[in-house]
DNA sequence: TGTACATCAGTGAACGCGCGTTCACTGATGTAC
DNA sequence: TGTACATCAGTGAACGCGCGTTCACTGATGTAC
């Protein structure tokens, strides 16, 4: 079949489904995603998203796979360019999650009842956590309580990232939050 | 109607549902919840809830609305009773999380649109917050960057209750970690 | 005390909805000879 | 070059489902006289 035949979609149209997969977690209120709702903005049926991926979970967890390497990136990037690299990556991280709430909470939530069943996601994951951890040492990478002082870090940033997004903080600039969280004492 | 006919739930029907909700707010995944299922429960029929909350969400903030009554009580519970009052609170703020994460999800999370719409809900998240902010200024109330200190501390203690829910620290006892993290530097 | 009446909490039936997933299929593409 | 065939991505129809919500109703309760 010719590409002028299947106009909504250019390419492998699993990487179509993965993009406006991804789009879509980010529209409405949580629970509007549907299979149904990313074939058709595919341009396509629903049941051809199954020849993609085994079920709607498993498209998800693509996405949030997606969404942890897109994550890795952007903490290393911007850790890479400061002087400040824990503040620099704090910033990255709150801006990462206000930038696409849905995104964000799908690759945090429970929307993926077991990461476990998804491999990619997992490596995704593990591969995002190296460039926090990075940061989250960078301050005193030798001192002996260092795994309780990245974890106090870690659990702040991501703190702040959720109570930011659950409207918990409304009113303040996300940016000054994050600077103010992790500015060096 | 005389009491023995109506089997399933004793006293005002509106305080049954909100038990009943409360209840499955924690069971299976999330989205498991729903209206007509808290009916059955309670059992009534479905079309009887709409003479006690408008719809199925105002339903959920009644519930998020007495979650955050207890969060409260908790929290200052534990504060009362303790040596180190902050760290008592982040042990009872984590513990809290952990023992009813769906009830914690929703107090917290999107599932309520718009928190303002609910005067109730609004009310009992001050007043828990109230008891929030007294533990975290309790270690150094009028230091000059004592707000700082206390969103920070306050993000530390959310980020690790949602971390733990989540799933990202899988093998670590949440009340070990909370005692890490609150520990008096 | 008895009766007419208003109130109102709860009922059962029905509405329209969109969902995830399955099924047998079609028709284009690539391959073997 | 031509032909028979296997492959396989995508289709349209259909499945069964449970949901939130509305509607006209019933029947018990309380009140006024």
């Amino acid at each position: 079949m010719s590409t002028s035949n299947k106009p909504y979609h250019h390419g492998d149209l699993r990487s179509t489904l993965l993009e406006v997969a991804d789009q879509l977690i980010d529209e409405g209120d949580a629970g509007a995603f549907s299979l149904r709702e990313v074939a058709r903005r595919a341009g396509v049926s629903a049941p051809a998203t199954y020849r993609h991926f085994r079920d709607k979970e498993a498209l998800l967890a693509a996405v949030a796979g997606k969404g942890f390497d897109d994550f890795g990136r952007a903490l290393s990037e911007a850790v890479a360019a400061a002087d400040d690299p824990l503040a620099a990556m704090g910033q990255a991280y709150v801006r990462f999650a206000v930038a696409r709430p849905g995104r964000f909470r799908l690759m945090y939530g429970p929307a993926i009842a077991e990461r476990g069943r998804y491999p990619e996601l997992q490596a995704a994951w593990i591969a995002a956590s190296e460039s926090l951890r990075a940061a989250l040492m960078s301050r005193s990478p030798s001192a002996p309580d260092a795994a309780v002082t990245s974890l106090k870090l870690w659990c702040m940033v991501h703190g702040l990232a959720q109570l930011i997004l659950d409207g918990m903080l409304p009113g303040y600039d996300p940016e000054v939050l994050a600077r103010a969280i992790t500015a060096a004492p």
